[in-house]
DNA sequence: GTACAGTCCGTACCAAACTACGGAAAGCCA
DNA sequence: TGGCTTTCCGTAGTTTGGTACGGACTGTAC
């Protein structure tokens, strides 16, 4: 099943993309094109569709595409020393998201727990919590 | 210390955007214009230096300035009911992506120690914590 | 009281990330 | 084999989130 070959409609469908997504990352080099048989369509194989699904999902947490680009080079990645110099920054990135994050969730549960019980918060603390400095 | 009367343009240092920004975010209504004396400039509070923080560090999390709108709408919220399930929504979403951070964190962490014990990975699994559904 | 920095306002321009469009060729199905 | 869908490819347009610019006005420091 992992040669399964796939169309670019069928990739896009299985991501939950547009077609012309997938060339726009074609275009930058997010996504490798497999070589096109002289006059033919291009196949794809699973591993595609798992590449892109990534990419939206890294997408909805923030990293630009560009910073996509250097996480796809921790998989594709060649030198053991710069991968692990980008593994490293790119996890202290993820930690300090995840600090937000965990404070936003922490306001929010107190906001839920406190309109249930009736006493309607004069202001939600949520501002709050993300603004301070960085 | 409330009633600090701020000039956009200290506004803007403070929150390190521009001011042209601050204009910007008045226009879409994210912050709010206080009145203007006539003739003269308008002066802020320190509460739209941390609104302001707000909306940047929530960028960072991943949120459009629409759905920024939607969690200050929290903060600037009426009636608890909408508020409450605002609030809920937004927990869901953000649990969602805590829980995609986490797995990439894991995936870093592992990724690097094994660099660091010498044992290169032929495969960085950090697409795979990311890439099924939903 | 006059330079000079900062504000105000409108409009124009910009980069990132798509999205649509159009024409030619390929694939697929009765 | 004719008709429909899909792919291929290039180019153009759109949306989001700003940034820059110009001209008039204000506020402030010497």
């Amino acid at each position: 099943m992992e040669n399964m070959k796939l169309t670019i409609g069928q990739v896009a469908a299985g991501a939950s993309v547009h077609v012309e997504t997938i060339r726009y990352y074609q275009r930058l080099g997010l996504i490798g094109e497999p070589p096109r048989p002289p006059g033919g369509i291009r196949h794809y194989g699973a591993a595609t569709v798992a590449r892109l699904s990534f990419i939206k999902r890294a997408q909805q947490l923030g990293f630009s595409l560009d910073e996509v680009q250097s996480l796809l080079a921790l998989e594709d990645g060649q030198s053991c020393r710069e991968t692990r110099a980008l593994a490293e920054a790119k996890l202290a990135v993820i930690e300090a998201r995840l600090t937000d994050l965990r404070r936003m969730q922490k306001s929010l549960r107190t906001m839920i727990a406190e309109c249930a019980s009736g006493k309607r918060p004069r202001t939600c603390p949520i501002i709050a919590t993300l603004a301070q400095a960085g």
